[in-house]
DNA sequence: CTCAGTGCAAAAGCTTTGCATAATA
DNA sequence: TATTATGCAAAGCTTTTGCACTGAG
């Protein structure tokens, strides 16, 4: 089994779901997502998709993403610019830690959405369907650089 | 003592910032954004502010929200649409609580920056400037509708 | 063979910028 | 009077859309 056929493989397990085709950008794309190293913006994804299929076009990227989005696939996630990240939906909840210096992303693990649920007022009536926490400051490096 | 004057005085506390001027557009802006429930994007503050001074430009409301957000006047807020909330910063962290179905935004308080950075290994080492979560999902009303 | 998906180009937001003019300190 | 800030118009970016063509099922 060669790769190209396992991709769409992989992409058929994960696109599953009546009226919806399993094509060589979407396989791509989803790829390119998977091994993309956490937090890629639509125009990276597609720079690193054209390497492998020259005639991509953005628009497709764009439209993909939704579709991905709509299905649970991927997340979106928002960091402090004008524009968008993705990355493929994790299983557990997990949030960021964004350096301003150098603009290091790490992720951390932490069950936010439960333990607010259990303590805010607010929250307790709401059904919560996403829980985001995005966190800035200055990674120990760029601490020392601003001295 | 009138009101253009009583504006201008609290905007000079504000902006008191050597080479910073205070001019009519800036105090405007303070005062919409200030009295403005909770979460202006950079239109509606135009829109809101032109009632009072119809010249006024977008594009100093623009400039006028980076120059804010410098001063740490103003907090710029993520919601999940492409473009930026602004609010008076305010003095106790809080987070916010965006329902799918009206779009209503509750505010609630909650220490989870002293929380996270207590008990998040990848946090300890952070200097932290911005703690933001976001939670999204139903509220009680919208949730009746989706019967 | 049909209809969902793609590529291309054009349009549509939101935000920024250049430059001459106006206004503050 | 010396700069800083403004208004206007134009440009910049990211994202979306219309349409004819392609390709999956």
């Amino acid at each position: 089994m060669n790769t190209k056929t396992r991709l769409l493989e992989n992409t058929r397990q994960a696109l599953n779901t009546p009226g919806l085709r399993i094509t060589s950008q979407r396989a791509l794309i989803l790829e390119v997502i998977r091994h993309g190293q956490g937090h890629l913006d639509a125009d990276e994804v597609y720079r690193l998709a054209r390497r492998k299929q020259p005639r991509l076009s953005l628009s497709t990227v764009y439209r993909t993403l939704q579709t991905f989005k709509k299905l649970g696939l991927v997340e979106e996630v928002h960091f402090d610019e004008a524009h968008h990240h993705y990355e493929i939906k994790p299983s557990t909840e997990h949030h960021h830690l964004v350096c301003l210096g150098c603009g290091r992303v790490v992720e951390f693990r932490y069950p936010l959405a439960r333990l607010v649920k259990r303590n805010v007022t607010e929250v307790k009536d709401f059904e919560i369907i996403n829980t985001e926490l995005r966190m800035t400051g200055y990674c120990p490096a760029c601490q020392e650089g601003k001295k």
